[in-house]
DNA sequence: TCAAAAGTGTTTGTACTACACCCATGC
DNA sequence: GCATGGGTGTAGTACAAACACTTTTGA
């Protein structure tokens, strides 16, 4: 073994999540509320140290899984965040994630959940402790770009969905209002999703249309080029 | 402190480079001729352990220091890579970087690299040790998209520098043709950049333009759209 | 005056925006 | 039958692609 290999010290590493949701036309994020210093009673990021032996998806998994419950969701490596004084304990390096979960497919979820786990609107954030305000920002802004080329839609609705469903996703995350023609339109063009041939039924009014996910499209890029309404 | 903070031993925490020029109308990157185990005597990114103190900025100008010579370029975190058996000697996470620099402007360089430091053209690369060939095909597909929406071409060009050039060098990161006219307009649509006035004298044929960059431009997004010519 | 590269403008087609009416459902 | 939300088509406009001639220069 090379002998400079050992004769660094490092810095410690850890993962910081940001765990993002969908229920009631609202986008949310999950929030730790700390029981120890640093931060003690506030708001964070949930995450960990990575240990010897783990990938960087395993520490993600194995903090849903013991913090919040919930396992196997859509993740992706964001950013790393590296500033010296991130963290008051001493040097950590935290390389961020974020993840998506339709609430509504982990009912365990809120059982499972200690009462320190919220829901936050991303609208509504309270300060956030550590440089976990900065990821977050980071996040959200990675996930509106995201949207635009890959179907991240679908990690945050059910199977199955409505054109309007979708669009109120999109309108959600991007902060936008969107004309429903026009956008009906791209997402069909793009062979983003397809029909089912059923109706989601129950509503008072006409009964939409339920479309499901393209599979065939996972790979490939597209283009969706969503505009606002003036 | 936190008991939990100091019992989690840690993997090795890396940097790894890749440097892009740009010179003789081709794109090239730097590789470095390892002398010791593992991979002796195969081609592989500069690259080096961050140490406590260290930022990541910090270590990647220090290994552009030290092994090339140069410093002070336009860096940008790529992606962290974990896979558990990327590094024979051990656990080691590696926080790749890619770099742009304009090799005209170090000449310095050539005398302070070591013979063991070269540039590759990105399509004439050897088979590279470790996961670098991975860590290489992110860095040039994040340079492609990179220069559609950010000026990145400025890092890669002289202070002034002709349509024409500015044009070779898409060309030549996107691997496409461009029509001279559509690219004339989008850069200057974009108001990507300058007439100086002057014209670049000793060539045989008409004096192009000299351009420059708009610096006003820096912190602003655009979007260049620019498509190959059939 | 010739060859080689740089500069410039127009036409055509495509794709996006804006917009209004009909349809299905439950009450 | 009425109110509510879902489904559909079109006209106008703007932008992008394709394309050819003139200008400058050195030899």
């Amino acid at each position: 073994m090379n002998p400079e290999f050992h004769t660094y010290k490092n810095p410690s590493l850890a993962v910081d999540l940001v765990v993002f949701g969908y229920h009631n036309q609202s986008l949310s994020v999950l929030l730790l509320n700390r029981k120890d210093e640093p931060f003690k009673n506030g708001w964070t990021l949930p995450g960990g140290f990575l240990q010897m032996e783990e990938t960087l998806q395993q520490v993600c998994n194995r903090i849903m899984h013991t913090k919040i419950g919930i396992e196997n969701l859509y993740l992706e490596q964001l950013y790393s965040f590296d500033e010296p004084n991130r963290d008051p304990r001493g040097r950590v390096i935290s390389i961020a994630h974020y993840a998506l979960i339709n609430p509504e497919r982990f009912e365990i979820v809120a059982g499972k959940m200690a009462n320190d786990v919220q829901w936050f609107p991303v609208n509504q954030l309270p300060a956030l402790g550590f440089d976990h305000g900065l990821i977050f920002d980071q996040a959200l802004q990675r996930l509106k770009s995201k949207i635009l080329y890959y179907p991240v839609g679908f990690e945050l609705l059910d199977e199955t969905f409505t054109m309007p469903e979708l669009q109120a996703l999109y309108e959600c995350i991007l902060g936008i209002t969107i004309d429903r023609r026009n956008f009906r339109r791209k997402i069909l063009d793009a062979e983003y999703i397809l029909l089912t041939g059923s109706k989601r039924e129950g509503s008072k009014n006409r009964h939409p249309d339920l479309y499901k996910f393209n599979k065939a499209l996972k790979q490939s890029n597209f283009q969706l080029n969503i505009s606002a309404q003036q």
